[in-house]
DNA sequence: CGCCCGGGCTTACGGTGTAAGGCAAGGGTA
DNA sequence: TACCCTTGCCTTACACCGTAAGCCCGGGCG
């Protein structure tokens, strides 16, 4: 079907997985995941659908592979004596990383094979609270509790019909007011509150997350004077 | 198609866009939100695709509908005195609903439009916090912390490989001897510390989340002794 | 009685993931 | 040089999806 109107020797970059992955994101970041296929990959990369699958096993792996890649994006917390600032950092890259790739939280929960960057992450964070003084077993809530905040405030934000500090304002205000204000009278005060100027969502990031480190870090505490 | 076989009184009841979502979610919960086609659906009720459309919109109309039902399952909070108490059982029932369905949190992310029972919910919260003294500004802050924890939570639940206490701890094993101990040191040790028999990941829920009220009924104090 | 219309039905279209296999070019070995 | 095998693309085909368009029957109301 192609007429081959191309010189001889079409200097086309050869089909790699990697090639494949970063164009299945970036076909993600534009359309969202769910209009993300198999032949729109394909016709992305210049190539026909079948052609990816000597490259990816099915399209489960390409959605691992993305996944993964989102991981790989955030930094890698260094071990050193600030665990907490370490792990501050690391909650702020990554909600950036989530952020830049909505998709990624909303896939997060149907993958079930993590992907070597999401492991390596994992180990670093682990690393980090160890080398810390933590014992395994306050790691682990360390872990949970960081890793929970993470990626519910992710899917809040995403999910979330306001951005604030947009236009998107007015939909926000049209939104408010189909609201039946006094049916739902508090939820209005509250989407009142998050129309005023100066409000930014993303602020309530780190006011939860501070709590959050402030209350690890007591915890900490108190286990290494107390045993 | 249908060789009518059935006596003429066939007493089938009518199909209600109730009807529809309870059976939605029942085969989600089934099957997984994956296998939910509108095909699938409508054979559960004994009925063809297309009768559907008389009762629901579209897909997302159904998707919006079983994501308000799971709200719905949440218990709503009472108001009183006792903010912590009532905010700790509702994020207890939260988890629990969203144990029930685990498509839920993965729906959570594309849907838009809020339901009733939706709106319900998180009005009830914001009432809880304003009539215990909370300002607009410091019920924000819990509201958004403490859901990115119960969803985050019910993220990782969902999406964790393991359930532990389970003969899934085979399934586990196995999962870490493919790990390769030397390169993610501290992830093996977190998994074997999660494969002891009296390790239970539904455990962590209740710290996180004890953590968290902690915290922020210190920062409530301080604001009503400071201010 | 006649009409309308709610609520089922069939058909059809353009999309999806992917199994099965074809074909051309290049590289290794006899 | 001659062969053949692998690699990496391709076409074809199938079963399934959401849903637009429109048919048809039965019951309620003028």
């Amino acid at each position: 079907m192609t007429t081959q109107t191309e010189p001889i020797s079409a200097p086309r970059t050869p089909l790699t997985r990697q090639r494949v992955l970063h164009a299945a994101v970036a076909l993600a970041d534009r359309n969202g995941v769910g209009l993300l296929s198999m032949r729109k990959l394909a016709q992305e990369l210049g190539v026909e659908a079948m052609s990816l699958y000597h490259h990816v096993a099915k399209k489960d792996d390409v959605l691992d592979g993305i996944v993964d890649i989102v991981f790989s994006e955030i930094d890698l917390p260094e071990d050193g004596a600030d665990w907490k600032a370490a792990m501050r950092e690391r909650a702020i890259s990554a909600r950036e990383a989530l952020r830049r790739h909505p998709w990624a939280i909303g896939l997060m929960e149907s993958r079930s094979s993590p992907g070597p960057a999401t492991l390596r992450h994992h180990d670093a964070v682990l690393r980090v609270l160890r080398t810390a003084g933590f014992t395994v077993e306050m790691a682990a809530h360390a872990f949970s509790l960081l890793d929970s905040y993470i990626y519910g405030f992710a899917l809040q934000e995403t999910s979330l019909p306001f951005e604030t500090s947009e236009e998107l304002v007015d939909v926000a205000q049209t939104i408010l007011e189909s609201l039946p204000a006094d049916e739902y009278p508090y939820l209005t005060e509250m989407v009142e509150h998050a129309l005023q100027p100066g409000y930014a969502f993303a602020a309530e990031y780190e006011v939860g997350l501070d709590l959050i480190l402030d209350g690890i870090a007591r915890a900490h505490e108190a286990a290494a004077s107390g045993g």
